[in-house]
DNA sequence: AATAATTTTTAGATAAGACTAAAAAATGTT
DNA sequence: AACATTTTTTAGTCTTATCTAAAAATTATT
């Protein structure tokens, strides 16, 4: 069993590692958890007695297989508790992050199952991540950030990269919402931005803005 | 805003304080949350300083009306949990405490006023206990011990005393749930034991069983 | 290769919440 | 009233998870 403070640890070490193959350093899970560089030290001794890492000291930390596990089992239960909110509580989807970061510490993996079970074993959460299966197996789709697309490539809206409450703010105003047909109409060179067809409508968004979407090409 | 330690605290001397209009004694919280009486004495004077409750030393402490107040979302959050655990997750009326002590401690608002209206706004839980409203008041029917109960008296079993596992999972195995119709039928003076007619069965209980079980009489 | 900059670790403190053991206060008993 | 018992409090420790400041190790730069 882990407390809280490990499991965010875990997670966060989850998920910078995806980025790269490499160790993650102190100074990066201490930057994604906020805190100091110090404290990521003394967590990562205890993580390394459990078990759930390896720690070599100025190489970073790698999750083993346990460690992935367990990170993937909170992971899991985190964006499980976040469609829970969405499709059966009337949340938001700009609402759901605080309260799925407290609920996804509890321990009963009845809950969590039934949880599961009563939304009909779902696949991806509310900003289109993809819930872990019960082993921890993440399925990968393929999806390209928007930014990298060319003038008259399709595709769908399948993700954000940010997840802050004032970015999918800004999606929901400009009524733009997952699974919506996509192309591109226009890119400017200059500045990045790119002019869009969106459902029935045109959109212009800053490179800014196209760095922060996930499409499923076509 | 309270720590989970406290919100315990909190809603242990909530529940001893209904039982007596005296002050919660040391020795009772610590008792009743399987601490130490030193432990109890240092939250009950943070608590103090947080005027959520009155503590005069060696008298015992009484909550404020803020401290009551607090208390009771506490209780309703619990309670609440638990009806949602038996009604939409499959949990038997016996598994649901343990999980309970855990989701009555999320902070969020939104998420207990959905959970209540998901639910229909219920009042109260799997064990017949009574949900606090969002003010923190308290319900009270009038209900008695199946053992005060005479011969030929007749009621409907609306409540248990001691919840735990054990008595849930025997009153499981002998048919007898809430709301059912309760007669007694005989009453032995030598132990306390009776017999009752409960729904179309003859049942006969011991007096340590009598004494758990709540009847609304008619 | 030597110095500078960065990263990581150690050392020492702090706060919350709990503990044990002992002291102090209150209550009960003869 | 004097002693015994119970209850409560104090004093001192411990653990977890943090922090700051300084030291050490690594990496980068000239």
């Amino acid at each position: 069993m882990f407390t809280s403070s490990e499991e965010n640890y875990l997670k966060a070490i989850f998920h910078i590692g995806l980025i790269s193959e490499k160790g993650v350093s102190t100074n990066a899970i201490a930057e994604k958890l906020n805190t100091k560089a110090s404290s990521v030290t003394e967590m990562i001794k205890k993580l390394a007695d459990k078990k759930v890492l390896v720690y070599k000291k100025y190489q970073g930390v790698v999750l083993t297989n346990h460690g992935k596990k367990a990170a993937a089992s909170v992971i899991r239960k985190h964006r499980l508790w976040e469609v829970f909110l969405v499709e059966k509580l009337n949340f938001n989807w700009d609402e759901v992050h605080d309260v799925a970061e407290q609920l996804e510490h509890i321990k009963s993996s009845k809950l969590i199952d039934e949880i599961d079970a009563l939304l009909g074993f779902p696949k991806y959460d509310p900003h289109g991540d993809p819930i872990p299966d019960k082993e921890g197996n993440l399925d990968q789709i393929e999806k390209s950030l928007l930014s990298t697309l060319e003038i008259m490539d399709k595709g769908v809206f399948v993700g954000v990269h940010d997840s802050s409450a004032t970015f999918l703010q800004f999606l929901d105003k400009q009524q733009i919402a997952l699974g919506q047909e996509i192309t591109v109409l226009e890119k400017e060179d200059f500045d990045g931005s790119m002019m869009l067809q969106i459902s029935h409508k045109k959109i212009t968004v800053s490179n800014k803005i196209a760095n922060n979407l996930y499409i499923q090409k076509q």
